[in-house]
DNA sequence: GACTGGTTCC
């Protein structure tokens, strides 16, 4: 009887396998960087390469980090001779363009999509939604989606719960909800939208207002899926409630609920957050035994409890347990490793398996690259910090606010007027990124050049502070 | 990537 479930329940793993990189969209994105966008136009025409869609959309997304240069190169494909863009490309050029919030560009794109009898499909207004949100403009994002018919694509409900998911994963859960209400009876939600919202109550720990939502889907005839039963049990253990999490939990065993790999990760991470680390082995060793396969997830949950609550050394014989049976660790269990060991202090190792990552197709991010930066500069050696930093610079990882604000402040322990001047070129390039440091950081700097008698940087810096602010140099084509 | 669920950190 376990047997018949096996397929569905671990069809995650298919997805563990690396994609294949792509040398040739590698080689053409590092062309389109290093040309000049005045020759550009000359550089494609002599390339006269056979382009397909699967390759423009490789490359855009590896000039996701260089925003003009992609929209630049994809712009220019357009009026290619022959090849025309698929809507796949579309959605990836729409998507750079908002996120520069060039809503100018973003909606000739999609007008341009409309003619081409493209779309804009329901993807598009994924992205759209999405974007929208991330600015902070919740209220853009809902007056797209009523006027959708407008642009030459239903209103239908996947659009509609896209729209419920795009807002509750932002917390903006009070305004899902009324939208909910307000259209419900138009849309015929579905179960995914009952399960969009619970989990969007339990997202912000009101675990009530979920089960209150589910009872009335169930009032009005639709059954609960394993998702649903996911959901709660999740927002259970999110919100702190183990005890109702674990008895939930044993209430769908013995209702005879087909529990997944997504509900036993949920438990063992429940249990793991609350350091009971026993149980959360007990819960993963059940799973193995009903025979339902742990996924890299279910592993990341794991080896985290083992780091915080045991010992890293614990933690890494886990991890090489699964290396051994085939699983491809990914961003995820590279970062938890790491980070127990930065956090036992191992950070030789820790720099051994960020090199281990690049043989798994693995690129570090920056979270990576954060944790092991912090940690160099706690521990005193801020060259090796740095050294990281230019590393970083050098690939296709960007420094995010985080990386710059602990490179900063470890530019103040050692108290020399190297690493003041070190600082101050690290806040030009912050601001130069489109980033904005807080005004305390703008002052520390100045305190510590006026200090060591660099008046003619403090000016500089004085100048970068009042420049800075408005419009991030980031956001401007 | 094509309506939903599980894994890192801040």
């Amino acid at each position: 009887m376990l047997r018949r479930g096996l397929h569905h329940r671990n069809r995650h793993l298919h997805t563990q396998i690396p994609k294949p990189p792509s040398p040739e969209a590698s080689a053409i994105a590092s062309l389109i960087l290093q040309t000049p966008s005045q020759t550009l136009t000359l550089t494609l025409d002599r390339l006269n390469h056979n382009w397909s869609p699967n390759l423009v959309d490789q490359i855009l997304k590896r000039l996701w980090n260089h925003a003009p240069k992609a929209l630049q190169f994809f712009n220019l494909l357009d009026r290619h001779r022959s090849y025309t863009h698929s809507a796949s490309s579309f959605n990836h050029a729409a998507d750079i363009a908002a996120r520069l919030r060039d809503y100018v560009s973003l909606w000739a794109l999609l007008n341009r999509m409309r003619a081409r009898r493209l779309g804009p499909t329901n993807r598009t207004f994924a992205i759209v939604f999405e974007r929208y949100v991330a600015a902070g403009k919740p209220d853009r994002a809902v007056k797209v989606f009523l006027s959708m018919h407008e642009l030459g694509c239903d209103r239908n409900l996947c659009a509609f719960n896209t729209l419920l998911d795009v807002l509750c994963k932002s917390k903006r859960v009070e305004m899902a909800f009324e939208l909910f209400r307000v259209f419900r009876g138009r849309f015929r939600p579905d179960v995914v939208t009952y399960n969009i919202i619970a989990n969007g109550w339990c997202l912000i720990k009101r675990t009530n207002r979920a089960l209150e939502v589910l009872r009335e889907m169930v009032e009005r005839g639709l059954e609960p899926t394993i998702s649903t039963y996911n959901v709660v049990l999740k927002g259970f253990f999110r919100a702190g409630q183990v005890k109702e999490g674990w008895e939930f939990f044993l209430e769908m065993k013995r209702r005879g609920c087909e529990i997944d790999v997504v509900s036993y990760t949920t438990v063992v991470h429940g249990f793991g957050v609350v350091g009971e680390v026993e149980k959360a082995r007990r819960v993963f060793d059940e799973m193995v035994k009903e025979g339902c396969l742990p996924s890299v997830a279910t592993y990341n949950a794991l080896i985290q409890v083992l780091c915080k609550k045991s010992s890293v050394e614990d933690a890494l014989v886990v991890f090489e347990e699964m290396v051994r049976k085939g699983y491809v660790p990914n961003t995820t269990t590279y970062n938890v490793v790491i980070r127990g060991l930065c956090h036992s202090g191992k950070m030789e190792k820790a720099v051994e398996l960020m090199g281990r990552m690049k043989g798994d197709e693995r690129e570090p991010n920056v979270q990576t690259y954060n944790v092991v930066i912090r940690y160099f500069c706690d521990a005193g050696e801020v060259e090796k910090g740095m050294e990281l930093f230019e590393k970083m610079r050098s690939g296709e990882c960007l420094p995010n606010l985080d990386t710059f604000n602990v490179l900063i402040s470890a530019m103040f322990v050692r108290k020399k007027a190297d690493d003041l001047l070190a600082a101050g070129k690290l806040l030009i390039e912050m601001v130069d990124r489109g980033f904005v440091p807080r005004r305390f950081i703008f002052n520390r700097i100045l305190n510590g050049l006026l200090l060591t008698g660099n008046q003619w940087f403090a000016k500089e810096i004085l100048r970068l502070q009042s420049q800075s602010g408005r419009v991030p140099r980031q956001f401007k084509l």
